[in-house]
DNA sequence: GATGAATGAGGATTCATTCAT
DNA sequence: AATGAATGAATCCTCATTCAT
């Protein structure tokens, strides 16, 4: 009853418009379950914004709740095995390092829910979806240990501090993503720009960089 | 479960019940909306968990919305004018930026619920309170923003990378205590307990110095 | 804004202030309870009227419904004994009933919510107060029956039109008063000024002389 | 308990279950509204009447104001457009005014909610609806101000009166229908039996005749 | 696949009323 | 006599969900 996301890359021709529906709803659900979490989000506000009547999403989805994790498991399946990719190709010299900011920053920046709904998961203690999370979020955060770990310059700090820069560098990530349109109520700057996210990407490397070490100039990488 | 703020001691046999009664709903509200959320806070959650019935809470705030914004208000006021404080007091020495970072990490681990409440209202885009957010959150930012730029290491970022750097700070701070419960869910760490805010108190203090130059050591300041 | 009814002839010094209180809240009332009717008016209404809270009125009456039968009693006894008055002194004489009529034109422009509140009651089919109502006006109907069975130009009626011919006279009399809010929101001319009111009463005797015969001229009657 | 107007005899199978649900309830919703008012009608009392739950309705009607508000329009606006009909039909001949007479009497005892609605209406001051009855009233006013003076016989009156001697009239015919249920528990009589309705058609249009002139003997048009 | 209609559960809010102070 | 606090009952309305069409 659960249409597959069908990730795939080349949009089969075939693809019945069911399927399309089904899109569409994840979209507008996603938008709204970024902003106003998933209580505030009303399957109404969903149906309206796909233009439909509420009881067709159950079409769809067999409830409000299968609809959210579906949005949660489209929005971040296709990050975490691009960065799982990203990761395991190249070891932990400055170019991959420098490669993995980048395609962290592009990833998210191309789907700027996925830090909004991370975060609204964060705070909801993960109550709702311990499991999903533990799935993902674990392996990522063990991995980007190994990484940090396996960094000479991070020698600079202690084995219990690891975890805790690990954490730091996850929020100054995920932090800017998710405070972007506050930013931009309060001081009218666009973080999601084009310039800007450049602007946040060299920042952040240069972040990185201060604290474990060498990271490769941007012009030694080609996206 | 909510240590009061006041924390007057003795019970002013002259302070009235009702005042009371209107100190125990704010501390509930202040949990639930933390954990919930706006939407996902009901009255009849917030009544039962004061022992009140749900029309009760009416005799002391009008209406959700107004007993939302005194929660926020409640929270928030006092931080900031701890930290004002503090910021006041010291210039840009390392042992005033020790201080204020001190502070900062005392003041969030008593009022945990703080900085989910932000984020709750980050989340949110502001929609709800972008006034009292703009109110608030904007002077500190400005006032961060000062300190940061005051600070001779500070040379080592482009100017328009300072606010990005504030950013991030703000982001491992608030990042920090946000992602506590889930943390624990996930690992067992309790990331509130007393050795583990220490340490995070000092990583920071760490980072800081890493990213600004000198802080004072620990055993300089006094709380 | 709310004339005191005290229609006491001389006003006992020694009357307490909760009497006039009491009076305050039947004013307040009166005045609610005509415009809104009974299920449209709150206590709390009435009480932010007199400038108290709620439960003070309790002091005073009982219940909602004390304070509406009170508001009642106290609204149509006067008129009914005003008008038995006039009825018994005079008989069925032009001098007579110009008398009946100006009186009775002057009482309702005294007390506008009488109409009103009578007409709120009409509505409700006197479930409500069927027992008042029958006590006041099914005596005072059978007197305007006899009054105008006595007339003899009554004879171009039929004796079974009698009845209706009564209703029709005290619909317009009614009426008059019931419209004057509407009638001046639609037309800006307000009913209840001195002389809409002269006029009104001028047209009424006139009505009453081509329907049942004679009346005197205003200039025999002193009121 | 509430005939249908539109009285289409044999239910049209293509008519919608929808319809016909929106239909019972305006049915429903004019009886409770006609006999205690706005604020004297719950929803819940509506929805039992009609056999169904409260929130039912809400597919119907979206706020009870808007039901209130269709109700009205159902009932007013056919009454309106049939006595226009009349009105335009026939000039001021005797004929033409019993023909107008009936037509009224006929339509309010059709519909004698009709009535009592207006009245609600016209003691809450119009508050809720000016506009509407400003739309509905004001010309139908209007149209029988011009009848009155179009009335040679009228010339008994000063122009000044007139506007009086048309409320005095609108007075005598809605007051028999709002007074119904009323007269009914104090004298046993029903107002609205088909007797009673004759007899007061016939009586309304002698007092027509006696305050405007002649009309028509009843032999002399057939309805 | 889409939707109008229906509904149990609940959600914020109001109201009349009580009671202790 | 006045009122702050509390509350059972209700009120309007929303929401997720079901079902027949």
């Amino acid at each position: 009853m659960q249409p597959t996301v069908d990730a795939g890359s080349q949009p089969r021709s075939g693809a019945r418009k069911g399927q399309r529906t089904a899109q569409r709803i994840l979209d507008a659900a996603e938008a709204l379950f970024a902003e106003r979490g998933y209580a505030g989000t009303t399957l109404r506000d969903v149906a309206e914004s796909v233009g439909l009547r509420t009881p067709s999403l159950y079409n769809h989805f067999p409830s409000k709740e299968s609809l959210y994790e579906a949005v949660l498991e489209r929005v971040i399946r296709p990050v975490l095995e691009a960065l799982s990719e990203v990761v395991e190709q190249g070891g932990s010299s400055p170019e991959a390092s420098r490669r993995l900011i980048e395609r962290t920053m592009y990833l998210l920046a191309q789907r700027p829910e996925l830090a909004r709904l991370i975060q609204q998961e964060t705070l909801a203690g993960g109550h709702h979806l311990t499991e999903m999370l533990s799935v993902w979020i674990t392996p990522v955060f063990e991995r980007a240990r190994e990484l940090v770990e396996a960094n000479p310059a991070a020698a600079r700090w202690e084995p219990e501090q690891i975890p805790l820069l690990v954490l730091a560098m996850y929020h100054v990530i995920v932090g800017y993503f998710t405070i972007a349109p506050l930013y931009q109520a309060l001081s009218g700057e666009d973080l999601m720009s084009a310039p800007a996210l450049a602007r946040q990407t060299e920042f952040f490397s240069e972040l990185v960089e201060v604290l474990l070490g060498e990271v490769a100039r941007p012009a030694d990488v080609k996206e």
